[in-house]
DNA sequence: TAGCTTTATGTATTCCTTACATATTCACTA
DNA sequence: TAGTGAATATGTAAGGAATACATAAAGCTA
């Protein structure tokens, strides 16, 4: 079977050229249609979905490494990207099942160890910059409601889970709007974004008045038309502002 | 030379036992005489100083190595210990550097990889359970002021300052000072832990007013005699308000 | 033009944060 | 034993932030 010869050779030249027993677990999260999404991949000739991830080149940054991996899958190359956990379990998933399901050929001759430490990270995506796109071990790319996620290879779920925790901790401390949404955006778009996140409604007279007051968006003369209803204003994000707050640690949000 | 000897069987063993190409860094903070402070290694016949470590066993779990690492040095058991970043630079430092240093032998024919990641762990203990304890690599093991390290052996200077930035942004979601002090303490000498952690002089009325607001601290009747001034009262933390109170998310400190 | 949907917005209350100064206690010593 | 010095304990007023809450306006459709 051609699939998987060509795995076979995949593997050996991960042997080959990069650091043996570690690997990277992407969580990539972006915003749309009210919904947080994640993006997912469906491996070759089956059912099951899992995140991007990969390799660390033997003189590589890990840092660097995710970053490759991310541009790979969404073509974007700035984007906020940041390390959250380095999952270390001695046994984090059901080797002998995943394999099985992924109709992986024999390793037992490869150099990789019997068990990898994963580091994880996760990005956050404005949407409608990505064009998700599928490898040679991968049939689809695509994002899911984070909410309804499937049951996922490996660990995977879990470290969603992690990874979502981390972004909720994180938005009280910077507002993580700006690296989901699209240069212009609504009011009640960032509040719902916020409401995803957080799990929780927001009243939207309070959220309005303390997202403004934190000084880092400016409402634009434009308004968005297309709705049986009151057009709402757009906004963007001053990025200075919102640096210069983020330095000074005044970026709070409960 | 003896020591160079141990030296090679120790790398020997660790390439069979352990995880290649991963190590564990700990940051130990401790409290005490009103400074925070630093549990520091001195290698053996050098002045060359730096954080313990070691490495996983093949089928061991991150975590309970970290742990593992810190009982060998602490011998403290029980401790509030967590991975906060993993170093995965391609190069951390200069090796050449280090190996003259610490006057290695040849390690050319060590199945270890040219780099090594690292994963930092920080605990949090309280100083007067601590027996530190050099072990057969170090002559010596002690604390250090935070504010005053050396120059220290690998990235060791960076781990901690991340390690730092990583204990300050915690202070303000939950109350570490359950960690660093012993079980009962007065309250000048929990401000000046969140002094030193935060770096800032706070105002001792409102200080007391909030950590006794947080409701999980208890006034004892006892005072602690010894100076010449007014005795202070002891304190302790309540360990179920404690709990409760950090899974409400109740904590926050600014 | 009536109706439906979503947006935009202000005020009163409560809570939290900050700023700030003095009286008390203990040990030491003269 | 009275006086001194050092650190502790404590309350109040003012300003700012968070919360709770309801209605009018705008755009589209029928």
């Amino acid at each position: 079977m051609n699939y998987k010869k060509q795995l076979e050779e995949y593997f050996n030249e991960v042997d080959a050229r990069c650091v043996l027993g570690l690997s990277i677990d992407c969580v990539i999260f972006g915003f749309y249609d009210n919904q947080l999404k994640v993006l997912l991949l469906r491996w070759k000739q089956t059912e099951e979905w899992g995140l991007p991830g990969g390799f660390i080149y033997k003189n590589e940054s890990v840092d660097v490494a995710a970053q490759r991996i991310l541009e790979e899958r969404t073509g974007i190359k700035e984007l906020f990207l940041q390390q959250f956990h380095t999952f270390g379990e001695d046994v984090r998933y059901n080797r002998q099942e995943i394999s099985q399901k992924l109709s992986w050929p024999d390793t037992s001759s490869r150099q990789w160890p019997d068990r990898t430490v994963s580091i994880g990270y996760f990005a956050l995506v404005d949407f409608s910059k990505v064009a998700p796109t599928a490898d040679f071990l991968t049939d689809e790319c695509r994002w899911w409601d984070v909410e309804k996620l499937p049951s996922l290879l490996f660990d995977h779920n879990h470290i969603v889970a992690v990874a979502l925790r981390t972004l909720r901790v994180q938005l009280s401390w910077q507002p993580v709007g700006y690296n989901l949404l699209p240069e212009k955006f609504t009011m009640p778009e960032l509040q719902r974004l916020y409401e995803t996140i957080l799990n929780r409604p927001l009243d939207p007279r309070n959220f309005s008045k303390k997202m403004r007051a934190l000084g880092i968006i400016e409402r634009l003369e434009e308004q968005r038309k297309g709705g049986a209803f009151k057009s709402p204003y757009l906004f963007r994000f001053n990025k200075e502002k919102y640096e210069k707050a983020l330095q000074e640690g005044n970026l709070a949000f409960s």
